[in-house]
DNA sequence: CGGTTCCTTGAGGATGATCAACGAGGGTGG
DNA sequence: CCACCCTCGTTGATCATCCTCAAGGAACCG
């Protein structure tokens, strides 16, 4: 298996020997909010977590999904800034907490994860500057295509066709559109043979 | 005068220890290109510059404006992709370029100025999902607001009201609207008392 | 004063959002 | 195994809004 720095993810043995603790947490349940600072290094030991934040109208827009492996919302350690987003399990999930203070010093200490942890942010950079060139945009297609080939991307599989993971909304609300929108625009790909729908079910 | 971590800056005698050479560029001039890889750490000594965008249609979306002693794209230096945005100069600008492994090899060497750079990019992170989370939003008054607070925070002048160094088309490009709703929104602001439109000028 | 860039206005049209209602599937408990 | 519920998908009608296109005016600069 090839191994990606796309997201951060420290050796969990290291991570116990530093004093880090394993919380587990339920389904939907927050684990930290919009305007709270940040104190803890999170990492998902199992389970699954979702960066997203929501206006006024309600409507939300979803930053990132994280897995297994990874670390989600590091980079507000850094800054003296609260989170710009709030993040929620999507299913019950089992995180390692490990304090600011401790992080930041492991960050010091072992070379290796520094620069690590310095390209995750670059690569989070980049992903961003695509993610908002596209919404920029406009045009749902275009919005839609863009989401399911970085999906794509991460998923290793390159068969013909692969089963979209996603619901409409969690589609919606990572491109800014709305449900009906993306109904009606996944419909029409499926006319084009862009997309395949069988049973409801999305394949891209 | 306060420091600022937000934006890299090295200093300039140790740039050119390390040989790095100042470029002039015209106005207008292309630094860097969408799908070129990066090379080269690049640093404002007198100028400005622009990275942005553009998609089929021709309609652009600026990622942000750099100044004196402003570096840009350094990011990419850590990621093997190619910049996601151009690069462009708004006027007569000098700029220090030194190549991307004595940078890295500087990073590597002064911890300071490491820690300067982990800093700028989570704060980049961080701008960038203020800026989706906004455009998201839709309401192109909302986007304006936004905008123009963002920009009213780096100018350190707090007087009532500031005059906005920006065309109505760069609000646009920033903001991801058309030149046309930007002046409709901006006259129903100027109505409301949000802005003061004076000879066509925009203050805020 | 001529040219260039920027600002402004209006009319018209396209399109995504909104609202409302219904259908389909999957899981659970009796 | 059936009945129920809950989530997700689907469809149509209507609406608001921003974009588009076109034209003209104002400011600025050499």
């Amino acid at each position: 298996m090839e191994y990606y720095f796309d997201i951060m993810n420290i050796d969990l043995d290291l991570l116990f020997s530093w004093g880090a603790i394993a919380k587990k947490y339920k389904k939907n349940e927050l684990i930290f909010d919009e305007e709270e600072t940040a104190h803890f290094y999170f990492q998902i030991i199992e389970g699954s977590v979702r960066m997203y934040n929501s206006n006024d109208d309600g409507k939300e827009f979803t930053e990132d999904f994280y897995h297994n492996g990874d670390s989600f919302g590091d980079y507000s350690l850094l800054i003296d800034k609260s989170y710009s987003s709030k993040a929620t399990t999507l299913k019950d999930t089992t995180i390692v907490k490990l304090s600011k203070i401790k992080f930041l010093k492991i960050i010091e200490d072992y070379p290796l994860l520094r620069n690590q942890f310095m390209i995750s942010l670059a690569q989070k950079i980049y992903s961003k500057s695509e993610t908002s060139k596209v919404i920029i945009n406009q045009k749902p297609e275009f919005r839609i295509v863009a989401f399911l080939n970085t999906f794509k991307r991460k998923s290793e599989v390159c068969a013909d066709r692969i089963l979209v993971p996603y619901t409409r909304q969690e589609i919606a609300n990572f491109t800014g559109l709305r449900v009906e929108t993306v109904i009606r625009v996944c419909s029409r790909m499926n006319d084009s043979n862009k997309v395949k729908i069988i049973n409801h079910k999305l394949y891209y």
